[in-house]
This record gives C-alpha cells, sequence and structure tokens, in this order.
DNA sequence: CCGACAATACCGCATTTGTATGATTTTGAA
DNA sequence: TTCAAAATCATACAAATGCGGTATTGTCGG
C-alpha cells in the first residue's frame, strides 16, 4: 500500500472543518494531519510540519486564505494548496492564483469529488471546479475584433513577426524556420513598408497591439 | 432521455479520426455529426452545420488546429472547441487558449476520460488534461522573491527603458535627454544586466510585463 | 496561359546596437 | 563628511540590423 497523501485545513467553520476532517481521514489513501481555525494558526505551524495538501477556505477571520496562501507557498513550495471556498468571483479566484494555489473547488462540489481532487493535485494536477475552469480559461482569449492593419501581412510575415515580439534575432528565426537568415530580413523589411516603420521594436508594438 | 451531444472531429490521420468517431458514435449520448481531414475543411462546412463540440487536432497539414478554431471561434461563439493533441509545450497551449479554445486534452488519455471531457465541456467547464491544468494555474503565480524585476533599476533607466518601448533609437533617447549616446548605450547595458536579456525586444517585452 | 504575389535567396553598404574597459562627476544616504 | 551608487562620457570592435537592388520558384485566380 502507498503512503497516505498527508492533508491540512484551514477553516473557520467548526462543522465545516470537522466534516472535512473526517471525510479525508475517513477515506483510504488519506491522512488529515492537522487543522487550523485561522491562517495565522496555519502559517505558525505549517513551516516547520511538511504536509502534502493544504485545504484553505478564503473567507477566515483576520488574514484571508489568500494571503495565507502567498506566504506558505514562498515558505514551502512544494506544498499544494487548494482553495475550498464558496465563492466563485473573479478576482478571488485569479488572486488565488498569483498567491500560489494549485486548485480551486467550490464547497458544494460533492464529497467524493473532493477526495478525487486531492488526489489529483497531488499527482501534479490542478483540479478547478468547472466553473472555474472556464473562468481561467476564457481569461485568456483575445477577440479577433482587432485593427486589421495586420491583414495586409501575409502568413508568413505574421509568423516571423511573432518570433520577433519574443525577442528572438534575425538568425534565430532563421533557423526555427529552416530558412536563410537574408530571407528573414527580406521579410522583415517588408513588414516595415506595410506597417510603415523603421525598426523591430515599432513593428513589434503594432503587431502586440500597443500604441 | 436527453439530446444527444454532437460533436465534430478534426484530425488529419485515418486511423485516429476513426477511431474517435467509433469511440464517440458509439457512446450513450453522443452523436459524431461530421469529421474533416483539414482546418480548410472544417471551416467550411461548421460555421452552417452547428454542433456543440469540436475535437481539433493542432498539427494539420495547411493551417493548423489553432488558427481554425480562432476563425470558428468568431463564427460560432456558442461552439466548444477541444484541443486534442500530442503536444503540452507552454507556447502551443497558451496560444489555443488565446484563440478560443476551451479545453485541451493530451490524446494520450484514456477513452473514457474523453468522453467525461466532452460531457464537461458540453456543462460548462473547461476540462484539461492535469499537467496542462497545472502550467495554466502555475502561469498565474507571481513569485514573491522577485517581486518586480523592475524595481531594482535606477529613476533614469526606467526613463530611458521607457522611450525604447516606444521604438526609439539610442540616438533619439539621447537627444530627447539631452545627454550622450554612449550614456544611452551605457545605461542600456546595465538594464540589460540586471534584467538578464540581451536586446532591446527582450528588455521591452519585461518592462511592459510580457512574457 | 498569364500575371500577381508570396516565399525563397544573394550581394552590398551604412548605421545601429551589444559588449567591454575605463574614467569623471553628482548625488544621496550612512 | 565620507563612501557607494548613479549618472555621465569616451573609445573600440564585432555583430546585428535597416535599406536598396535583383532573381528564381511556386501557387492561385482569372
Amino acid at each position: 500500500m502507498k503512503t497516505a497523501i498527508t492533508v491540512a485545513i484551514v477553516e473557520d467553520k467548526e462543522p465545516i472543518r470537522q466534516s472535512l476532517a473526517i471525510l479525508v481521514d475517513g477515506a483510504e489513501g488519506f491522512s488529515c494531519q492537522a487543522t487550523f481555525e485561522t491562517a495565522e494558526a496555519a502559517l505558525d505551524y505549517l513551516p516547520t510540519h511538511c504536509v502534502d495538501v493544504v485545504l484553505m477556505d478564503i473567507d477566515l477571520p483576520g488574514m484571508n486564505g489568500i494571503d495565507c496562501v502567498r506566504h506558505l507557498k514562498a515558505l514551502c513550495p512544494h506544498m499544494q494548496f487548494m482553495m475550498c471556498t464558496m465563492y466563485d468571483e473573479d478576482e478571488t479566484v485569479f488572486d488565488a492564483l498569483k498567491a500560489g494555489a494549485n486548485s480551486y473547488i467550490l464547497k458544494r462540489s460533492p464529497p467524493h469529488k473532493l477526495l478525487e481532487a486531492i488526489t489529483e493535485l497531488h499527482e501534479g494536477g490542478a483540479p478547478m471546479s468547472s466553473t472555474i475552469a472556464r473562468k481561467i480559461a476564457s481569461s485568456f482569449y483575445v477577440s479577433p475584433a482587432a485593427p486589421n492593419e495586420l491583414d495586409i501581412l501575409t502568413t508568413r510575415e505574421r509568423e516571423i513577426l511573432d518570433r520577433l515580439s519574443k525577442g528572438h534575432s534575425h538568425k534565430e528565426v532563421a533557423n526555427e524556420l529552416f530558412v536563410s537568415p537574408t530571407t528573414v530580413r527580406k521579410h522583415i523589411f517588408n513588414i516595415y513598408q506595410k506597417l510603415q516603420v523603421h525598426s523591430k521594436i515599432e513593428a513589434v508594438n503594432k503587431y502586440l497591439g500597443r500604441k
């Protein structure tokens, strides 16, 4: 039998904390090592007492769960943090991820889902409740309602601009695209003509839509 | 019984396309409406023939799957796109999300996981393979160890970087700041050292907070 | 079939830029 | 006030870049 996944719980509400602890401890392959009512208590104990996964409520008295994760993640980068909360507001979700949360699960998730998520988290995944995952994925989407100055560029030209924008030199782009450096230079020259610019930075600025 | 989830598949490799179609069509509650070998074929058909979910390979001959999603998502915002591919490289993943992909699954996922994912996607989730999810979640994390790389720059250095970011050359910046071009170059060189970069574009990207 | 255009490639030149070394003056905080 | 950092300037060289011209090939629409 494999070693159980060790878990800590940070949750101020007594009944929820208790039932989470019982759920985790009662399940095969999981072991609840500690529970805390406050962020401060967790910050005090956890840095010196390693666990695999921390279930973190957000709405805590005193320091909130997000700031708690920020501090703990800095001290124990290997520890996995699962936000476990009622809210699914945008700001909260993204703030949590920025702070170092690895997972974000809504409390209304059924118990077996929670255990599944803990396992997935421990195995290197980043389990998210579906509405949360959708929010995150959507945050990357850039509407194609962009200015069409770039439409006059050919596919190849856009490809080259894209690489230039990542800071690659002529030569590097040439190697990446398996063409000669002179070809790349020619393309770049054509791009400058079309965009009416005279340097890489100006071209990249137009390409990325910065003004 | 509920209406089946309608699915389209875009995949150039015959055996994979076939087995995906059979898997989807054979399962209760799913219906494979169409399959395409190329992005172009999908772009031609799908805008006028609604489906719920599109399974999209990335590595296609001609137009790639990401650009295909970009076009289709603009035409059919309600359609859900699941990237279904071998690769889990950073750039590919994020480009796909920017293009409008709602889900990203590695081909090595077991069949039942794929069907689960389609259902979850259709119900408003954003199913991701675990390594992908981790990448995405991590991309938000801002390490407190390096709060802001730009903090180590002096006022003058920031001033110069700001003008560089507008596309000005060394000489232009020198004139604007009433100093000699060599001074500007010295500053720029110092900036490169501090930011650990070797070109204007890379420096500007860091300055403007791109990756 | 033809013409337009994209992509490829080369040559050459002037300028800009990246890197290095060294030095002087200003400024700000200890 | 004293010291360190910041800002200034110079010289030099190699590499990258911007700009001009020319040419071949392939594709696509008319």
